[in-house]
DNA sequence: CTGTAAAACATACTTTTGTCTGTTATCATA
DNA sequence: TATGATAACAGACAAAAGTATGTTTTACAG
């Protein structure tokens, strides 16, 4: 391979090798050597090598294709998509899962389920029947975010609002009332922190589980 | 490793096989073999040669870390976000690359992206400003999808409506008017199959990417 | 123009991993 | 309880991949 200025050969292979992770194939020392033409391993190996030491690459040491992204930078994992809200904070029934999203990450291993939207009652907040609204649980609720919530055992998605230390629950529709649950029969499940909506055909992974 | 009735070690090693893949970790024959507690190498790799056989899983041959999901079962590709629409259908300069998003692409190598709208004119659909639409172009378009249309150079999403053969671009919120564009200032870019809104901090992938 | 650091090369060695052949144990069903 | 199919085990070999040492070429700053 051409000598190149130095730093930009270092950054293509970082390039090379997120999208490789990124698509689920991380590559060998030799794949990376191949992508650009280097006649020795060593020349892909001293770069990989470097992105480590640069922190923008993690290695597995001795493992095959054992390159990997900064937990900060992995994006990607799945959450699963309930038609019903779960009952206790994480013990959702597998038969209950319609199917996995990804999901970006941002800090490491927070809660994150799918839930699909039913009714209007917050259209004014641009989301429609149908939609997949993604759940944190176990995170903190202020004024005004739109929260998931069980009341009696049905669960709502609704703005969250807190007057004279009584929790409002308020649509996003003219048509519906505002809520103020007693607070022994209300849940807060967790706060909106997404909203999708597919407008055509298939949307889920895994729906054939075979499992 | 216990004997087990026929199918049931098959259809967990299916999940652990599944589960690593989505995660982007491929494993090793004997890295299955390890998590299942087996003695010989040879369980494990029949096993995975099975689910190959039954299509559950794909093998590229030789290769370590070879196994693979099929194309229908795979998710999680990244989509670049603009901000503002490509001019030509392929070249999106690099520059105005706002991120990646993880995007589910049901068929192979369509192509996709994400564009940040603006402006208020779909209220009525739920797209709001500051919504990301992700658009599939190369594909048909129907009356009544919404698109992403190139006016004269300015991008905008509409629906989609063809009547007497002229074209209208509809606006979903009663304060903007109907387009009838002249069809030589008018490209169609593509359909919009996705909306996403992320409510809190950080939503996009790779925005330090150095080169 | 000179010295240092980075880039690229060449080659060799070790470990990991894929793959093969054959055997034994358990399951399912008639 | 006989029998074919599935599950699990054993050991070995070859190819793929990780790693190491040393050399040559080029970039860049002083």
């Amino acid at each position: 391979m051409a000598y190149t200025k130095p730093g930009v050969t270092r950054n293509r292979i970082y390039q090379f090798v997120r999208e490789r992770l990124l698509d689920g194939e991380p590559p060998t020392v030799r794949e990376v050597q191949a992508a650009f033409r280097m006649r020795a391993v060593q020349s892909a190996k001293s770069h990989l090598d470097a992105l480590v030491k640069e922190g923008r690459l993690i290695k597995i040491p001795g493992k095959s294709r054992g390159y990997r992204l900064p937990a900060a930078v992995r994006p990607n994992r799945l959450a699963p998509i309930v038609g019903r809200v779960p009952a206790g904070p994480f013990n959702i029934a597998v038969e209950e899962i319609e199917g996995y999203i990804p999901v970006q990450f941002n800090a490491d291993e927070q809660t994150v389920f799918g839930l699909r939207v039913s009714g209007d009652s917050m259209i004014d907040a641009g989301i429609l029947h149908g939609d997949i609204v993604l759940v944190r649980t176990e995170t903190e609720i202020h004024q005004g975010d739109i929260v998931v919530a069980m009341i009696d055992g049905d669960a709502t998605v609704k703005e969250f609002r807190r007057v004279d230390d009584q929790v409002q629950l308020r649509p996003r529709n003219d048509n519906y009332p505002v809520l103020s649950p007693d607070p022994e029969d209300l849940t807060i499940v967790g706060k909106v922190v997404e909203i999708r909506r597919y407008l055509e055909g298939v949307s889920l992974v895994g729906e054939g589980l075979n499992g």
